[in-house]
DNA sequence: CAGTGGTCTAGACCACGTA
DNA sequence: ACGTGGTCTAGACCACTGT
C-alpha cells in the first residue's frame, strides 16, 4: 500500500517528521485527528520529547498540523495551498533552458516621479527616480519586456551603473542586500508598446509579474515583466512540508 | 525609516531570530559575511547553544543563511526570490473580498478519458473520469470559470457527490486527505466558450491557473481556473523569513 | 486544577570539512 | 587533527486552556 519510503533515514526527527507527514498523506490520519502526544510518541521512538517536539514543531509551521495546548495536536484541514513560487533572475531563467540569453537596452532615463511612478512605487515623496526599459532575448527571440523604476534615494549608488549589456535585475539582485518583495501576477492585453517590443500583435494576452522590492531604506525598485503569453508560464510546486 | 518592530519578543529564540534577520536586511551583515558561531551567540546572549541553534537552523531553512561545519555560518546571497503563492479556495477568495459568492454548473459529464484528458491528468490509463465546468460569480457577476477533471480511480466516493450548489473544489478540499499540487500559471485569450461563460469579448486576455492534485492513489484532480484578466490578480508576498 | 505544548538547559557525542 | 555545526538527552519550569 505505502509506495516506499527511504530505508535509511538521516537523523531520528526527520525520521519522525516523516513517518507524521506519511500518516497524514496517505489518508490515515484524517484532518482532526488527534495525534499520539509528545510523551506518547517520545515512548515510541525511544527518544526524548524535545526529539519529537522539533518533528511536530515544523509540521506545524508546514501548516499540516494544529497544536493546542491541554487538548493536543491535530491534523490540520488543508484550506489554502500556499505554493512556493521561485521567481529567479531572468537571465537565469533563460540560461537554465540551455538557451542562449540576452538583453537589449531600450530607454534609460532619469527623472522626477510622475504620479504613476508614484502609484507603481506605492510612495508619496521620493526624489529622483531611473527609469528602465529593456528587452530580454533567448536566442534572439522576444522573452520579456522589462520596465523598472529604481528609487535613487534608496540606491544612490545606481546612478554610476550602465546597463548596455547586463539587465539591471541582475545587478540589484547583487548590490541590494536582502529584501522584502511583493509580487503581483496578472493576464494583460499588450499595449501597443509592448506588442512592438515584444514582437506580438497589439492586444495579445500576456502574463505580467509586478514586483515592488523594499529595503528598510525604503522602496527600492519597481518592475514590471510582460511575457507573451503563449509561451510563458510559471510553475508553484506545492508538497506539504518543504523539510 | 525602520517599519517598527514590536517591542516584546515571546521567546529568546524568536528574538535571536529576528535580530539576525535584521541585521541581514538592514545591510549590516551583507552575503558572504561570517556571522558569529554558535557559542559565542550562545555567550552573548547568556543561553545554551540549543536555543541559538534553533534560531539559526530556522533561518536556514528559510534560505538566508548557509552552514558549514568547521567553517561557519554566512549570509546566503539571493539568488531567487521564492514567494509564497497563496492559493485558496475560491469560495473564501470571493467571500473574502466582502462579496456575496454564488456557483453555477454548466456541465457535468462522466466518461472514458480522451487523449487530451490523458495530457492534462498526466496519466496513461486511468478508468473513468468525470468532467465538470462550472463557473464561479461574485455578485452574480462571472468571476472564474472552472473546468475540472476527477479521476474516478482515486476518488472513487465523488461519483455519489452532486455539484449544484457547492463547487467541486471546495468538496475535494475537505474529502481528499492531503496531497501534492502542480501549478502552472500562465496568460491566454478566451476561447469562445471561457468568453461566453465570463461574459467578455473572445481573445480577451485571460489569466489562467493550472493545477494537478496528487495523493498516494495517484493523481486526484486537473482545473484549469479562468479569471477575466484584467479583474484578478495573484499576490505573492516574499519576506526573508515566515516565522 | 491538571494536562498539554512551549521553551530552555548543560551537558554529550558524532559527522563533516578544512587544514 | 581540530573546530564547527547536527543532533540528542533527561531533566526543568512556565503558559495556556479545558474540565
Amino acid at each position: 500500500m505505502t509506495p516506499r519510503k527511504p530505508p535509511a533515514q538521516k537523523s531520528l526527527h526527520l525520521r519522525i517528521l516523516s513517518d507524521v507527514q506519511d500518516n497524514i498523506i496517505s489518508g490515515l490520519w484524517r484532518p482532526g485527528f488527534r495525534i499520539p502526544f509528545e510523551t506518547e510518541m517520545a515512548k515510541t521512538y525511544g527518544c526524548s520529547r524535545m526529539t519529537v517536539n522539533k518533528a511536530l514543531t515544523q509540521l506545524t509551521r508546514s501548516g499540516l498540523l494544529e497544536r493546542h495546548r491541554k487538548s493536543g495536536t491535530f491534523v490540520k484541514a488543508p484550506q489554502s495551498l500556499s505554493a512556493a513560487l521561485e521567481i529567479t533572475d531572468i537571465k537565469k531563467e533563460v540560461e537554465d533552458t540551455g538557451q542562449r540569453y540576452g538583453c537589449r537596452l531600450l530607454s534609460d532615463t532619469q527623472r522626477l516621479p510622475t504620479q504613476l511612478d508614484h502609484t507603481r512605487l506605492g510612495t508619496k515623496r521620493v526624489g529622483a527616480i531611473r527609469a528602465i526599459i529593456c528587452l530580454h532575448t533567448a536566442k534572439a527571440v522576444p522573452f520579456c519586456l522589462e520596465q523598472r523604476l529604481v528609487n535613487l534615494d534608496a540606491v544612490p549608488e545606481i546612478e554610476a551603473e550602465v546597463f548596455t549589456k547586463d539587465a539591471p535585475g541582475t545587478w540589484l539582485l547583487q548590490a541590494v542586500p536582502w529584501n522584502a518583495a511583493e509580487h503581483q501576477i496578472l493576464a494583460s492585453a499588450a499595449t501597443q508598446e509592448v506588442a512592438q517590443a515584444l514582437e506580438i500583435a497589439r492586444g495579445e494576452a500576456c502574463l505580467v509579474v509586478e514586483r515592488k522590492t523594499q529595503n528598510e531604506r525604503g522602496v527600492v525598485t519597481w518592475a514590471r515583466l510582460s511575457y507573451p503569453g503563449t509561451q510563458h508560464r510559471l510553475f508553484a510546486r506545492f508538497t506539504p512540508a518543504s523539510g
